[in-house]
DNA sequence: CTGAAAGCGCTTACAG
DNA sequence: CTGAAAGCGCTTACAG
C-alpha cells in the first residue's frame, strides 16, 4: 500500500496477472485503439484493457515522467488568487489543463519580484514541462531571464515586451469606456489607473486618454493617479482626486474592485455616484452587476484568457510559433455613469435593473 | 537539455566531476549539517555542498518519489477559487506547505458531488500524499469513502462528521451577530442561510438562531432562506424576504458576498442599508470594510485556517492523532447596522470611518 | 505479435 | 568514511 492508500495497481502486476511482459501491457494500454494495432493483437489489448479497468489501474506518474522527461505539470504564477480576476483567469487555465491532461501547480507571488524568482524556481524545480505567469511585469526584464533559459511560457492578463501572451484589448477596452463617458457629456474626467508596472493598468488608461485626445480633450497629470488594483488603494485614489478643488465629473477606475473603493469614498462626501459623479470600473467582476448602485465596466474574458492561454503553452510545447492574442473587451453600461440620466436621487427605485449592453463596432 | 531548459543537473554528474560514488552525494546532500557526519568526512561534505550549489543542483523529484513513495505533493479541493474566502485560505495553505517543502494541486469542484469524484481521482493519480478538501458536504459520504480507501486528509472551512477539520467557530459567530442585533433592539430579524449542505452556513444560522431564543425571540421558518453563497444569490433571498408583507428590521446573510446581495436588494426597494434596515455579513472579506455602505460583518480566520489545516496534514502524515480545530471569530460592527444610531440618512457624511471591533468575551 | 533489456535519477540498506 | 548494488515503475528502441 502506497502513502496515499490508493491500491498501488502496477503494470508488473497486470503482465504477471495475464502471464504477459510488462512491455507488452504497456504498449497495449497507450496507443490510441487504432494505432495499437502494433502493441499486441486486438484479443491481447482486449484483455490488458479489461484487467486494467477492472483493477483500476493508474500509472505511476513520476516513473513515466522519469522515463519519458515530460512531467505534463505546469506551473502558473499570480499576483493573489484573492484578486478574483485571477481567481477566473486561474479556474480557465485549470479547466483547459484538465482537457490537455495536463496538471497545474498555482502560487501567489504579490507582484514582488524577489518572489517572482523564488516561486519560479520552485516550480521549475518541480520539473514543470512549461509555464504561465499573470504577473508580468511590462519591462520584461525577469521574464528575459527565465525566457534566456529556455523555458516554455506564456503570459496571461498582462503582456510584456514581445513575449507570447493573451490579454484583454485593454486599450480598446479603455477607449469604449472613453467614448461613453464622452457621449454622456463629461469633459473633466480622471483616471484610477493601477499600477506602473502593470500593462493592464497602462493600456486601460492610455486608451481611455486617446479616446478624450481625439475629441480634442486632453486629460491633465493630476487627473491621472496611479494605485494599486483593490478597493483600499481605488479608495486612497479617489480621496486624492477629490482633495483639491473642483471634482472631476466622473472617474474611471482601471478595475471594478478600485472602483469600488471610489464609490466609498464618494460615499464618503456625501456624493452620489451614477449622479454626482460618474464612475467605471473595468473587468465586469460578478460582483458589478450586484452593487447597490450597479457598476458601469467593461467584460474582459477572463475565463477564456485562461483557456486561450493553456492553448497556446500547449502548442509552444509541441514546438509550433505562436502569436500574442488579444481578446476582445465589451462595454457593459450600468447606473454608475447614467445614473443622472434616469433623473435619480441616490434613492431611487429598481435604478439596479437598469442595464444595457453596447457592443464595440466590430 | 531538459524539457523546461533547465540545466539538468544530477547526481551522478556531481559524483563524476568529484570522483566519487553517486551514493556518497547522495546521503552528503541529505541530512542536515549535523548528522550527515554519518554521511561522509566533513571535508567531503563539504566539497559536494559547494560542488552543488555551484553547478544550481536540484534533485529530480521525481525520481525520488519513485524511489521513496513520496511525493510531497499535497491536492486541495475547493468549491471556486473565485470565491474569495476560499482563495484566501489557499492562500494560507500554499503558503503553509510551502515551508514544509510541499507542493499543492488545487482544483474547483462547484460544490458538485460528480466533479468532487473526478477531481479527487485525478488529483490521486498524481500520487499526492494527503489532501485538503474545502468543499466538504456536511453529511460526509462521499468523504467517509475516501477515508476507507486510508486517504489522508483533513477538511478546512467546513466540517463534516468526525472527521479531522480546522474550522471557524461558526456558531459562536452566528452567536456574536445575534447578540449584536438583539443589543440594537432588533426583535423580527431574517437569515440568508446558505446552502443546507455546507456546515458554514447551518452552524452561523444555528449560532444566531440560538442567541435569539436565548432572548426568548423564535425567529420564524419563513425569515430563513436558503442561498448560493454569491451576491446573486444573496440578492434572490432578500427579494423573497421583501416579497411578503412587512420586512424585517435586520437581515445576518451568512457571508459578506450574499450580504452585497442583500444591499443591492434593499437599494432596489429604496431601502438604506444601516438606518431602514440593518444587514450583516460574515467572513469581513477585504471588501467589507470599502463598500460604500461599509459592512458589519464577523471576522473569520481565512488565511490562518489554511495554515492550519497543512499544519493539521503534516502531523497526519507523520501518523500522529490529530484534533479538529475550530478558530476564534470577532465581530467587526459597521455602519450597515449601526447607521441608524448615527442619525444617519443615507447621504450621511464620513460613515464610512465609523468602525468598532467588539471583542467576544473570552 | 511479443519479449528482453536498458535506463530515467534517485535512495537505502549492506559491505568493507 | 565510502562504494556497490538493488530497485522504485515506467517507456522505448531492438530482437526475434
Amino acid at each position: 500500500m502506497c502513502a496515499n492508500g490508493t491500491s498501488a495497481v502496477t503494470l508488473r502486476m497486470l503482465a504477471d496477472q495475464l502471464g504477459l511482459h510488462v512491455s507488452t501491457v504497456s504498449r497495449a494500454l497507450h496507443g490510441t485503439s487504432d494505432e495499437s494495432g502494433r502493441a499486441a493483437s486486438p484479443a491481447t489489448v482486449e484483455r490488458i484493457r479489461r484487467l486494467a479497468t477492472e483493477l483500476d489501474y493508474r500509472p505511476n506518474p513520476h516513473a513515466a515522467s522519469l522515463r519519458t522527461r515530460r512531467s505534463n505539470l505546469i506551473g502558473v504564477l499570480v499576483p493573489r488568487l484573492s484578486d478574483i480576476v485571477l481567481a477566473m483567469i486561474y479556474e480557465g487555465i485549470e479547466e483547459a489543463a484538465a482537457e490537455h491532461d495536463l496538471s497545474t501547480f498555482v502560487a501567489n507571488t504579490r507582484d514582488l519580484p524577489e518572489i517572482q524568482r523564488i516561486r519560479t524556481d520552485m516550480v521549475l524545480a518541480r520539473r514543470v514541462d512549461g509555464m504561465i505567469f499573470g504577473d508580468a511585469y511590462v519591462d520584461a526584464r525577469f521574464l528575459g531571464e527565465v525566457a534566456a533559459r529556455g523555458v516554455p511560457f506564456v503570459l496571461v492578463n498582462r503582456r510584456a515586451g514581445d513575449l507570447p501572451s493573451v490579454t484583454c484589448n485593454d486599450h480598446l477596452g479603455g477607449r469604449l469606456l472613453g467614448e461613453h463617458l464622452l457621449e454622456l457629456g463629461h469633459r473633466d474626467v480622471a483616471v484610477v489607473a493601477g499600477e506602473p508596472y502593470a500593462s493592464t493598468g497602462i493600456d486601460r488608461t492610455e486608451g481611455f486618454v486617446s479616446a478624450y485626445a481625439e475629441a480634442g480633450i486632453e486629460i491633465p497629470p493630476r487627473r491621472i493617479v496611479r494605485s494599486p488594483f483593490d478597493a483600499t488603494g481605488g479608495r486612497a485614489a479617489a480621496e486624492q482626486l477629490l482633495a483639491d478643488g473642483r471634482p472631476p465629473s466622473a472617474i474611471f477606475a482601471v478595475n471594478d474592485f478600485a472602483a469600488i473603493g471610489v464609490l466609498g469614498a464618494l460615499r464618503d462626501h456625501g456624493l452620489h455616484a451614477g449622479t454626482d459623479i460618474a464612475v467605471a470600473g473595468f473587468n465586469d467582476t460578478p460582483l458589478a452587476a450586484e452593487l447597490p448602485v450597479p457598476l458601469t465596466t467593461v467584460r474582459s474574458p477572463m475565463h477564456e484568457m485562461g483557456r486561450r492561454g493553456i492553448e497556446l503553452l500547449v502548442r509552444l510545447l509541441r514546438g509550433e510559433q505562436v502569436e500574442s492574442e488579444q481578446l476582445r473587451p465589451e462595454l457593459v453600461v450600468r447606473v454608475s455613469t447614467t445614473g443622472a440620466l434616469l433623473g435619480g436621487g441616490s434613492s431611487g427605485s429598481k435604478q439596479g435593473v437598469a442595464r444595457t449592453h453596447l457592443h464595440p463596432p466590430a
